[in-house]
DNA sequence: CAGTGGATGCTCT
DNA sequence: GAGCATCCACTGT
């Protein structure tokens, strides 16, 4: 972890987030994201832009949904079905209301940390889901309006050598909008929400 | 492997 | 009061 945390140059900063949403959806597919000691390569996402049904913000701003309207590069946390913290960060420039659900992760680090908050389970069971993966790093509604280029978080690019395909299919669990192929994920990943995409 | 239903609490109508 | 951007256990193949 120490060589990742010295690296403060290379972290992903506002101006990362602050472009197409489904963009930073897609390209946030092999970066990596470390939360305290635990962390890992996202594999999944999913982007909610503002004229979207299915997005929080559709409604307009709340209190609920005031992070979600404010600069991009924040953590977006809010409970859902009354049990699970989600993770999103806020992209598109200040006001857009848009943002990227972290639906998975291949974790690298901490995984013992990881195991303990979740139970004794294989790797690809740690982080493959959306509320797995809040529970395994320790994620909760504290987080939300987190500033993601500072710790405890830790947003770092792509590898140079980095091959991974990114494959696209329609989102998860939502029941509007559902026709929008604005699901990301790294082709033949086992640590994928669901075994494949399907389109 | 696929389908079903319960847990659980907050937001918005 | 309805409706969730979910997960898990349980059922029946």
């Amino acid at each position: 972890m120490s060589s990742e945390g010295t690296a403060t140059e290379s972290r992903l900063t506002a101006e990362f987030f602050d472009r197409s949403v489904h963009l930073v959806a897609r390209e946030l597919i092999g970066c990596r994201l470390f939360y305290g000691d635990c962390g890992g390569v996202i594999v999944e996402t999913e982007s909610y832009e503002r004229d979207d049904p299915a997005c929080h913000a559709y409604v307009g701003l709340t209190e609920r949904t005031e992070v979600l309207f404010g600069p991009p590069g924040r953590a977006y946390v809010y409970l859902s079905y009354g049990i699970h913290s989600l993770l999103n960060f806020v992209a598109e420039p200040e006001g857009e209301a848009a943002a990227v659900l972290i639906r998975a992760l291949a974790p690298t680090s901490g995984v013992e940390s990881m195991r303990a908050r979740r139970g004794e389970r294989p790797d690809r069971d740690l982080c493959s889901g959306p509320g797995k993966l809040t529970e395994a790093l320790g994620i909760d509604l504290s987080q939300n309006g987190a500033d993601l280029s500072t710790d405890p978080f830790l947003l770092l690019p792509r590898g140079d050598g980095w091959r991974g395909q990114v494959i696209t299919g329609r989102r998860v669990g939502i029941t509007k909008a559902v026709e929008r192929p604005w699901r990301f994920g790294l082709a033949g990943s086992p640590h994928i929400s669901k075994p494949a995409i399907r389109p």
